[in-house]
DNA sequence: GTCTATAGTAAGATAGAC
DNA sequence: GTCTATCTTACTATAGAC
């Protein structure tokens, strides 16, 4: 399909406001931020966001969207490649999975803290804990059968929030090597819960 | 010293708009709720508000901090308690306080939900955390020396994490009961992380 | 699709009488 | 100390020209 000049346009102005976003999100966090400093900093304006996106929530759940995708497709690349070296262990890919989610969190660090700090529209938290929750469990669906103690509600939710807290602190370091060996400390502690 | 009529008075303001603030805070969140919604429910006004309180946040951080103080009192008398009992081992104090920490958040689970739930007024996040880390920092002292492992950021980190989403998930539940046999699942988890 | 200008509205906070 | 009335401010969202 060809694509016109005015649907070209209209595309990069989208992804020069979700840049825009991204930039003004991370420095004042969603409750501080407005639209005007977005639109202001896109070069656009109030008129082409209302057109792109439904408003100052929607522009954050679209950043969070994109966000949350690349982290999982990290993560489940991870496994994929873990398996491929013929690892089997579940518990190992389960954190072989955690630790890209992790390295993702340094990586995209600005985001990480966004997300993970709180301070989103209302609901959001619910939504991204349920998001996040949906994907813990399909990831720690490797640990199903391990040992029976790894199943149920509690245990899903000490991964999760280990797992999320984690990635806050992560984003929080200097360097990546703090990052990654903070990740790695967090690590062990949760292997030990895998362990019987 | 002698408590003057008008002085009483003003005592039952306060607890009378601190009271109708944890009513209306908890049944529609801090970002949901506006002050005109308090003061009409406590039957005061909006000039009596302002002059005991700073405002809508300094009202959600009073209830916080009464609200933290009498979790922390729960705690520390229930490990004051098992150690009258004769009970000595650091692990099981700990896990003796953080039991009484969580049916505190079933007890009081109209707050233990608003502010865990993670809405709250911009910055509220981080004071609370800090305080949670604080206060478990100290609570998790019984286990320094049982174990070099159980040292540093990253253990607290675990600890905090894993009790405050414990709280949020208790006070949750439908009857005492239930809140309580999540509670033990997952403090069962939590114990684990302290064996070595 | 993009822009400017403006409407709408909601709510937190203050002033000042009693 | 308590109240009523008002202010002020800020920002989201829309209308309509280009």
């Amino acid at each position: 399909m060809a694509v016109s000049v005015t649907q070209r346009r209209a595309r990069d102005t989208r992804t020069t406001l979700l840049e825009a976003a991204r930039d003004v999100f991370s420095e004042v966090g969603y409750t501080e931020a407005n639209v005007a400093d977005v639109v202001a900093r896109a070069g656009s304006s109030v008129g082409s966001m209302y057109h792109h996106f439904g408003g100052k929530a929607d522009l954050y759940l679209a950043l969070y969207d994109e966000h949350q995708s690349r982290q999982e497709a990290r993560a489940d690349a991870a496994v994929r490649q873990a398996r491929a070296n013929g690892e089997q262990d579940a518990l190992v890919l389960f954190v072989a999975g955690s630790r890209a989610f992790l390295r993702g969190c340094w990586e995209e660090r600005d985001l990480a803290r966004l997300f993970l700090e709180g301070d989103g529209p209302p609901g959001f938290d619910q939504v991204s804990r349920k998001r996040f929750r949906e994907w813990v469990k399909r990831a720690g669906g490797l640990l199903r059968g391990a040992d029976t103690h790894l199943l149920g509600e509690p245990f899903t939710l000490v991964l999760t929030t280990v797992i999320a807290a984690a990635g806050r602190e992560v984003a929080q370091q200097a360097d990546e090597e703090a990052a990654m060996s903070y990740a790695d400390d967090v690590l062990i502690l949760l292997s030990r819960l895998g362990r019987s």
